[in-house]
DNA sequence: CCTACCAATTAGGTATACCTAAATTAGAGA
DNA sequence: TCTCTAATTTAGGTATACCTAATTGGTAGG
């Protein structure tokens, strides 16, 4: 077959323990626990300590994994790792562009169909989307190659010093924390006043030079990267 | 919860095996045998045996199978196949429709995606779609409450008098032998001019009042069905 | 009425992907 | 250096959904 890839065998849950490697991992890609993957997949950490081996000993060794030594994506790995992303926001993507999805309502489609559909649909989701670079949440969609530009942002939660920022992306982690960002009118790429509450644990926002402030708890605050603008 | 159903806990696996036994026992819903579903599932006979002993044993009972005697689906097995085939036409014809897919290649990807998507996409795409009743194959796709209404067709394989007929339907099962149908023009509603080759075992057709004949083998013949309009 | 024969079933596997409970280990702090 | 604890691993399950080989059953023809 010609120079690409054959549509790698790799099951549901393969796909899931990569992407979870990869998120974990971060920018510097560093080795992950088995705690920690064992905790956001919602599996108990002897049964990720299995699949771990089983993973690093067979097939295209997918994962570098070191016994009490943590897990590393091997090139093979990342590279399907960052595919899954791919279909994953690109599926986000034409949910909420063509279907009229509500934000809070791709993530979990996504979550599943990202694992069962076709390069062809992909290509042609893609296509038909104008080949987008980011997802409705603010994520960088990887290209095709498995390339992902990634934004220096922070954390709402993380703001010290009071400012305007521009909203980079919300986390599509938890349907009913982006229920309430969303109603706060937080968008990526909007700008985004952020006061520090001093008395309770919380930040009081608002969007463009809108008067109306909302307040978002640090759980919430969380869940919204942003990009300082100006001090 | 509202009146509705709980997303229906199948697995892929059953719900496969739902709409194969809707599939064989025809418009008369007669009771299916192990062998015939075997072979259209291409499972050995002794795997079919114990999984619908499973099904017809637990559950809320899909399924009314006999020892000896074959299988027949229960009221809730025939709502959750059509509820299945729903899904894979309507996915069928939102591939062809908005993503451009190519009439072979609909029903390889509708094929897994059926199994995985929402109700809400199921929703969504029909909407998008304007609520379709034909998939692009021109099978009916059954609707929202499962009802699937039923022509009365013949197989182009089985026509004696040659004759004039309008074209109900092509099998999406062979994609070789869809290519060569697709080849002469021949789409679900169009008019098709039936001659029997009485040489060789094959039909000549030509669509509409072209005169551009086609010759169609006896076994490519039996994946299209027609309706016969005048002898 | 009795056999073959073929369909169907039973018996006894395998692989995947989980689980809980019981070791074991690495590394931090005394 | 020793000890303790938390992380990890090992051991020994379960469920699903397949498989092959061996057995049983129904029935059509002789
Ligand atoms: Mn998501
Ligand atoms: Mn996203
Ligand atoms: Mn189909
Ligand atoms: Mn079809």
């Amino acid at each position: 077959m010609s120079p690409g890839k054959q549509a790698s065998a790799n099951t549901e849950s393969v796909d899931n323990y990569l992407k979870a490697i990869l998120t974990l991992g971060g920018r510097e890609e560093s080795r992950v626990t088995i705690k920690s993957l064992a905790e956001r997949l919602r599996i108990a950490p002897a049964s990720v300590t299995n699949m771990l081996q089983k993973l690093s000993g067979s097939t295209a060794t997918l994962v570098d994994y070191e016994r009490h030594g943590g897990v590393q994506l091997s090139p093979a790995g990342k590279r399907r790792a960052l595919e899954v992303v791919r279909h994953h926001r690109l599926i986000e993507t034409f949910l909420y562009e063509v279907l009229d999805y509500p934000l809070e309502e791709v993530h979990e489609e996504a979550e599943r169909l990202e694992h069962f559909i076709s390069e062809r649909f992909e290509e042609r989701i893609a296509a038909k989307l104008g080949h987008p670079k980011i997802d409705p949440h603010g994520h960088s969609i990887p290209s095709m190659e498995g390339e992902m530009t990634a934004r220096e942002s922070m954390l709402l939660a993380d703001v010290i010093e009071d400012g305007i920022f521009v909203i980079d992306s919300v986390s599509d982690q938890d349907t009913h924390n982006l229920r309430l960002i969303e109603a706060c009118g937080i968008t990526p790429g909007a700008r985004l006043r952020v006061r520090k509450n001093s008395s309770s644990d919380s930040y009081s926002v608002s969007i463009g030079r809108s008067s109306k402030a909302y307040d978002l708890s640090r759980e919430v605050a969380r869940d919204v990267r942003i990009i300082r603008l100006k001090g």
